[in-house]
DNA sequence: CCGATAATTCGACAGTTGTAGAAATATCAG
DNA sequence: CTGATATTTCTACAACTGTCGAATTATCGG
C-alpha cells in the first residue's frame, strides 16, 4: 500500500457510518451483507449507505457483488492488512531515535519489522 | 480506544500533509521535531502546519512540549497502538463466519486475538 | 410485459476542511 | 526594554463531505 492508498482508505474509515459499516462487514466475514440489510442494520436511508460504500468500494476496503436482486458487499481483508501493515512501517526509528520500541510491545509496536538494523 | 476516538484519529491520519507529518515524527522517534523544521521538512507554510499539528494534537495522536523558543512535537505511541487494536477488533468473524483468519497471515489477520472460540 | 422489490443516481443544501497571508503572541539575547 | 526568532491565531474563501427525498435503473416472479 502506497500513501495515497492509504490517505484514501484511512479517510474512508475515517466516518462514523462508515466506520461501523466496515466493522460490521469485517464481523459478518467473507460472506458479506446486502446494501438493504446493512442499511437496516445501521438505521441509515438506502442513499445514503449507497454514498458511504461507494466510499469504501473506491477506497478499495470492500468488494461489491451481485446477487439477484442484492448487491453484497464483503471486506477486502487483504487491503486492510495493506493499511494496518503501511502504518506500522517507519515505527521503529529505522532511521531515528530507535527507542519507539521501548514501551510494553502492544499492537502497533509489536507490529513493527525488526527492521534489519 | 472507542469508537468517537478512532474515527477523530482516522481522520487526522487521512490527509496527505498530516500522515506525512505523522509518519516524519514516528522516525524521528520520541524525540520528536518543533514545528518549524516539520514545516520546512515538508515545504508547507507555518500556519498551514499549526492546523495540522492541532487536528493531530486533538485527536491525540501527537503530544506537544516546548523547549524554549521552539513547540516539539512527538508521537504518542500508545495511541497509535490503541488505533491499530481498535482496528484489528472484530476481525476474526467472532459472531460471524469465521473465514477471515484463513488467508497467509498478515498484519491485520495476525494481529486478531484468537477470540476464545 | 407488468408489478414489486433492491439499490443506485440525481439534486439541493448546510456544514466541514484545507490553504495561506497578515497580524498577534511568546520567548530569548543583549 | 528592544529587536529578532518561533509559532500561533485570525480571516477569508474555494473545495469537499454528509444527508436524504425523489426519480431512475436492475432484477425477479408470474
Amino acid at each position: 500500500m502506497d500513501a495515497p492508498a492509504a490517505v484514501a482508505a484511512l479517510g474512508a474509515l475515517a466516518q462514523n457510518t462508515r466506520l461501523r459499516a466496515f466493522r460490521l462487514l469485517v464481523e459478518r466475514g467473507p460472506e458479506g451483507l446486502p446494501a438493504g440489510q446493512l442499511a437496516a442494520a445501521l438505521g441509515v436511508p438506502p442513499s445514503s449507505l449507497t454514498f458511504h460504500l461507494q466510499q469504501l468500494l473506491h477506497a478499495g476496503l470492500v468488494t461489491q457483488r451481485r446477487a439477484s436482486r442484492n448487491l453484497i458487499y464483503a471486506p477486502d481483508i487483504a487491503a486492510m492488512n495493506g493499511l494496518v501493515g503501511f502504518l506500522t512501517e517507519n515505527c521503529c526509528g529505522q532511521g531515528g531515535a530507535g527507542a519507539v520500541c521501548d514501551p510494553a510491545a502492544s499492537s502497533f509496536v509489536a507490529a513493527c519489522k525488526p527492521a534489519a538494523a
